[in-house]
DNA sequence: GATTGTTTTTGATACGAATCAACCGCCCCT
DNA sequence: AGGGGCGGTTGATTCGTATCAAAAACAATC
């Protein structure tokens, strides 16, 4: 695993804000999130964007981008963030002479397919306040599985980002996490959540959840 | 690429309605359809279905089960059908030594991500009418792109199937196949579906579709 | 520290799709 | 020929979320 520093460019600082790449950008590397925040979005020609993920340290963005040699979509830093280039096609020379570095990048990207069926799961069946539920659960999930507390977390991203992510408009979502404090399930101070009683959200999700609320993430 | 004939264990057969793999099944090979109609579907705890996707001729199934080592989805045939086994471990091996294997590999895999970014677009953006027509168009284009005619084809799938895959309940389907056809730019005859005026489905589409009308589809 | 713009909350209303329900056509069946 | 089941269409109604609107909280700027 350490050949793999080799491939590893360099270190780049992406500000709040910034774009690391756009549809369109031309393809030559994966990037893996060191430390940040960023959401991922593809947009239709006449604006309409859809939040596609959210990714934080240790997820990989750019998959999407092999295909047609050219990036599928945006990539933003939500805040000040620091990213690992991954020339592809070093990777690519160094998967053929490393088998275990091959078979655990057809890992990341069939991770990220499931990730993805998990997401049309919640689209395409689940109402809003299941939807949100699985969100949070995620956002926990993941966090502790970085080290970060579980109930008690600061969204990065607005109300309008959260709701192009789970198909709904930023009124429903701000309603909807209203609702959540008013039954004593969360607490919310603006962008500061802690979660009160995550079983209630869980039994929200329980049945419907497809796995979204387990982390998939892709690992780097 | 004559290679590939190497891993191809054997040609199998999937009666209509078989199933090819189940979630949960232990992974060993992909699937390319030979010929024959299948969908993808994910389910819930409690029995809500989302169809993933569906795959004719040329396309590749069970991608998504290489992260686990376990199939993520079913793959139901919808006629009677016939696929080639893939699998996996020699096809990682192959890979090792030609290059070319290789990249096509990593290009197919890019590309399902990409299909799906598509998907989350239509699911979380479009309306009913756009989501169809949209459907419609894709199938359109794909069964052009193999030879077929782009617009007088038969449904293998039903309109719950249909539904499902676009975030829909079937009686929606059903009324917006009803409303194109009022409109003269289909014409609905039970499965048989002609496209009498696309141009006004692409319009509908237009600013919206965020490529998924176009065949982003898998080829082995 | 006032000002401007952005994000969020909350309310009233409208609209689209789901739901509930009835009916039809078709295939299979014995 | 007469059931029975399945898939599909269509209508009436309900429900959930979008939309429109206004105000409050906050952030950025000078």
């Amino acid at each position: 695993m350490s050949q793999l520093d080799a491939v590893i460019r360099q270190s780049r600082r992406v500000k709040r804000g910034e774009y690391l790449f756009r549809a369109g950008d031309p393809f030559r590397a994966l990037f893996a999130v060191r430390t940040g925040f960023f959401k991922n979005c593809v947009s239709s020609h006449d604006g309409r964007e859809q939040v596609t993920g959210f990714h934080m340290s240790g997820d990989l963005m750019g998959l999407d981008g092999i295909s047609s040699n050219t990036h599928g979509c945006d990539a933003q830093a939500l805040e000040d963030s620091d990213v690992c280039e991954l020339p592809f096609a070093r990777l690519e020379l160094l998967g053929r002479d490393i088998p275990s570095l091959q078979r655990h990048f057809f890992r990341l990207m069939s991770r990220e397919i499931v990730r993805d069926q998990s997401v049309m799961l919640l689209l395409g069946n689940m109402k809003a306040e299941e939807r949100l539920a699985a969100f949070l659960l995620n956002l926990s999930q993941r966090l502790s599985a970085r080290g970060f507390a579980a109930n008690d977390f600061v969204l990065r991203m607005s109300r309008e980002e959260i709701g192009s992510f789970l198909g709904l408009k930023l009124e429903t979502v701000s309603r909807t996490l209203s609702k959540f404090q008013a039954n004593g399930w969360i607490s919310v101070d603006h962008k500061h959540i802690r979660l009160l009683q995550p079983e209630h959200l869980k039994q929200l999700v329980s049945g419907c959840a497809g796995g979204f609320a387990d982390d998939h993430s892709a690992h780097a």
